[in-house]
DNA sequence: GCACAGTGGAGGTCAAGATCGGCGTGCAGT
DNA sequence: ACTGCACGCCGATCTTGACCTCCACTGTGC
């Protein structure tokens, strides 16, 4: 966990890159020590550190510290709602819907736990421009499954939302608890382990009535 | 919503209040400003404000905001623990643990809807010991169920407890959503809904192998 | 050899947490 | 009942810390 990218040059010689490349590492090196600090205890200081640049360089990408955090925010926003709708969309069988889902969050947590935590623990909901686009997510996969709900059960869209965000909840509680515990499960064990799950709560729900 | 307890007195005479309830009233008012406006966002002002005194006599009572801060998440997480533990000792039967822990979830979000809101949706997970204590609230339900799951299904620890996260995870999440979409839809549905939900998914689980 | 673009470190500003001298009120003793 | 005392309370202030810009330097193209 060193610099990002072309590595730290406080002492060598101080490389020139072209804007894109520049703005791609200081998001990167942003990304990085967002998560490790939270937005509030994150310094500019130290993010221009950690990219091996100077603050002017960082005032002269982004105008200020919470545009930058908004720009990491958009990138992966956009990636999680995306997976989710693929999944959805990738098959009509809804136990693989269901499986697909569970995947989703669960190589989202695996591969980019950064950027899981990034948005997921975010300690900035408060502000409204943050609150919005987190919650974007969260309505954005509820709303997808909610579709698949109600076309296939019949249920009111109150109820296929309640349901919806019952599914998602389950998903994304268990992989963090998953990621939390040093992923002491393997990782298909626990996605088949947490689909299961989700599938039999939800597969009985055309019946609509109860049955002891 | 205006001052708490004896009501906001700033243009009137100041009333003296003995320590202990002039410290309850101060958590109170602490409680309203911080689940409204987040940890970082309140100003020790507000809570000073809201509760009709300055600032030193916040200061005479708790050493800094985060002691105050602590005192509250100290309360309120006792309790929700409290609760899961009496909805799995007050009965044997499974189905009947489910719909108390999901209406346990949703009594708590309902009633206590800012202890909820302190707790879940709190800006300070960064900070270690408000992490400790939310983790411990989490674990502590999870562990709750964990134990349950294991001596009624024999599947591994892990796994159970991987389970148990995904209940926890629908009961949190879905009563979250709840409460922020206005409670659309009646408190007994939602909660025979996700209960249904959570106890389909894990009613199964005894068999081990999957069934189509 | 010279102009120039871009870097690096020092400083301004402001918000918010934490604190000091005065004030008014209720009570004890005579 | 009157006076001195003790205590809780308030307005105004200090300081810290973090976001955001200005002077000296270095390496390059003509």
């Amino acid at each position: 966990m060193t610099a990002v990218g072309n590595g730290a040059q406080t002492a060598g010689r101080p490389t020139r890159l072209p804007r894109s490349a520049r703005r791609k590492q200081l998001l990167a090196a942003a990304q990085e020590v967002f998560v490790a600090q939270g937005y509030h205890a994150a310094a500019m200081d130290d993010i221009a550190e950690r990219a091996g640049v100077s603050k002017p360089v960082l005032y002269q990408h982004f105008p200020g510290k919470m545009e930058l955090y908004l720009a990491l925010l958009d990138t992966h926003c956009d990636a999680i709602v995306a997976k989710v709708h693929d999944a959805m969309r990738g098959t009509n069988d809804n136990k693989e819907r269901v499986s697909a889902s569970v995947r989703a969050y669960f190589d989202f947590v695996d591969h980019e736990s950064e950027a899981f935590r990034l948005v997921f623990e975010s300690d900035l909901r408060n502000d409204p421009a943050v609150r919005q686009r987190v919650e974007r997510v969260e309505q954005g996969c509820i709303a997808a499954i909610t579709d698949t709900i109600i076309s296939d059960t019949g249920v009111s869209r109150a109820h296929a939302e309640l349901l919806a965000s019952g599914l998602v909840g389950a998903a994304e509680t268990a992989a963090q608890f998953w990621l939390a515990g040093g992923r002491q499960v393997p990782k298909a064990e626990a996605e088949a382990l947490v689909a299961a799950l989700s599938w039999r709560g939800i597969a009985s729900f055309p019946l609509q009535g109860e049955s002891a």
